[in-house]
DNA sequence: TTGTATGCGTTATCAA
DNA sequence: TTGATAACGCATACAA
């Protein structure tokens, strides 16, 4: 391994001379800068990020804890997202450390990342409605940016919260049913223990209440986002005597599950039940017919996630910046 | 920062004491060893890994470089040989560096991340065909595996490639189409500058000649993996005055795009042109109608590279167990 | 079984 | 403008 050492006798200087070119420093006469930036050449001299870490007590590295179970990873939104993050970091120069969670096993230390001195701070996806671990991080001072979490680590005003819509979105999703002439208008919830499926749902009833339109538990059949959920949840629904006349899926996956059951016994979408889904991933406009759904700004939302915690690791302040990213009804032809 | 010294004190023995138990040495009195587990806990002592990194030139860490060109990194296939990569570096305490490169921009420079000391091996996924930085990695004995682009560093024995097995693969799916009577066989490959792309297109031509079927130049369109590019190039065959009667993609996406430009003139699959895909993302099973295609065991190809991959690095060896993972053809109801 | 000295590669500080 | 020294947190080698 070549360290600053091996270049420093190399170029006939001191070390320390050699620390000063790679960072740049001002202070080293150009003549001397020559020579040491051809020894570093000669010799494919890298710096080490170890030595350095070690030394200033930074690592230019965030981690990304970000579900894995395969019906949240597996979405398209999610790759969205993770482009968004990439392109900050690459343009700030920090590094991305990937750490998946199952939330079935025991889960992931979340301060352990940063403790260890892996990463700067944490960015972290879809946490559980109520994460104890965010308070830890709070608690000491860790930076760390939430997506798709608004509340799970309480109201204290130095967590930054990124977020869709959610409540917005699907608001205007069933108000766009309603105003079409619909009144049986059925619900498939997304998954319950993460803000979007609860958010999302909550919007559901309200905008029903908004319109005097009365709320039916029967109308209400849970999902957790995979596609074979919503497909489940449609074949209760169209076992119901009164059935409804146009159902909002908590997401696009899970649209499309429900018109593959409605196909199934020849009824047809969005003639006989209109379907609206949540999230508008590229697959929607494939579906026949094609879905009308909510879009959320994905790529933005990882861009602006990382920007902010990576703007709060350089700063060392921890003010709040949360977003609530606009959302947009996408008319297809699943809605009638 | 808590550090092994402040544990020492704590439990009143020396720094090394603390060290040995962290590390799990047996030559530590069970009592010396509940006093200092007992110091850990109470102070919250995490072990710092730059300075054990910087001691023993090791992080644990692997590097992924992965193509984040949308019409690569969005294919679900990329998730699922994610969680495979994923599920391994859990299972051996591993961390994994997220890499992705655009190869638009000026590429990362590979040997950077190693020499670095960020990561102790790199996993690298697509390559170009002829990847000169991985004859670097080589003469620097960096620890490396190669998912998707078997050949790219040359023959040499060093190199360890896992790669589906996209010859077989697309053999099968054209020999199907071959049995089923068709004669009339069109190609829409895809981004001939990874081997992926190459691969299949040369099985296409291999299988036709092996069944005396001529080739024609007109029935094989370049495409880039994405769904406009399959629309595109079906756009093309379409006009063709000797019109094929089947098609294989070279990946699903482009076969969806080959279907809607299909639909869009008034033909039907697969009673008037049957097309068959490669790669059976969740997608192909509710196109409409549902997709013929080739699986590739995503996942598997993820985890064998990480062992590998891991392996290598634990052992310090650089043997080659270079892997062709068998793919299957999935018959669906895109083909007649 | 435990402790001391040393060095990994870097940067900050202070001196020249 | 340059260099010497110390320190970051840890583990290895060796001594007690």
């Amino acid at each position: 391994m070549v360290s600053q050492m091996d270049v420093a006798k190399r170029a006939g200087v001191s070390f320390m001379t050699v620390s000063r070119v790679i960072n740049n420093k001002n202070n080293v006469k150009e003549a001397t800068r020559k020579k040491v930036l051809k020894a570093i050449k000669e010799l494919g001299y890298y710096p080490n990020v170890l030595g350095r870490g070690l030394n200033i007590n930074k690592t230019e590295t965030i981690g990304i804890l970000i579900p894995l179970c395969s019906h949240l990873f597996s979405t398209q939104y999610y790759t969205e997202l993770l482009r968004g993050v990439e392109q900050y970091c690459a343009e700030s120069g920090f590094g991305i450390l990937f750490y998946p969670r199952r939330e079935e096993s025991g889960d992931i230390d979340y301060q352990r990342l940063f403790q260890e001195r892996r990463v700067d701070g944490l960015l972290i996806i879809a946490p559980p409605l109520k994460d104890l671990q965010l308070l830890t991080l709070i608690k000491k001072k860790i930076p760390f940016v939430v997506i798709d979490g608004r509340g799970s680590g309480g109201k204290n005003k130095r967590v930054v919260y990124i977020d869709a819509d959610n409540i917005g979105g699907a608001s205007k999703a069933v108000e766009y049913l309603i105003k079409r002439g619909h009144k049986k208008i059925a619900h498939i919830s997304g998954w319950l223990y993460v803000v979007n499926g609860k958010d999302r749902l909550y919007a559901y009833k309200n905008t029903l209440k908004k319109y005097k339109i009365p709320v039916k538990n029967e109308y209400i059949v849970k999902g957790d986002f995979t596609e074979i959920s919503g497909y489940n949840a449609m074949k209760n629904l169209l076992k119901l005597k009164d059935r409804p006349t146009a159902v909002f899926a908590a997401n696009d996956l899970m649209a499309i599950g429900a018109i593959k059951a409605i196909k199934e016994i020849g009824l047809s979408v969005p003639e006989e039940i209109s379907i609206v889904g949540f999230d508008d991933i590229p697959l929607a406009s494939y579906t026949i017919p094609p879905l009308t759904t909510v879009r959320q700004p994905a790529f933005q939302m990882g861009y602006e996630a990382a920007k902010n915690l990576i703007e709060m690791i350089k700063s060392q302040r921890t003010e709040t910046k949360s977003k609530i990213m606009k959302t947009a009804l996408i008319v297809r032809n699943s809605t009638n």
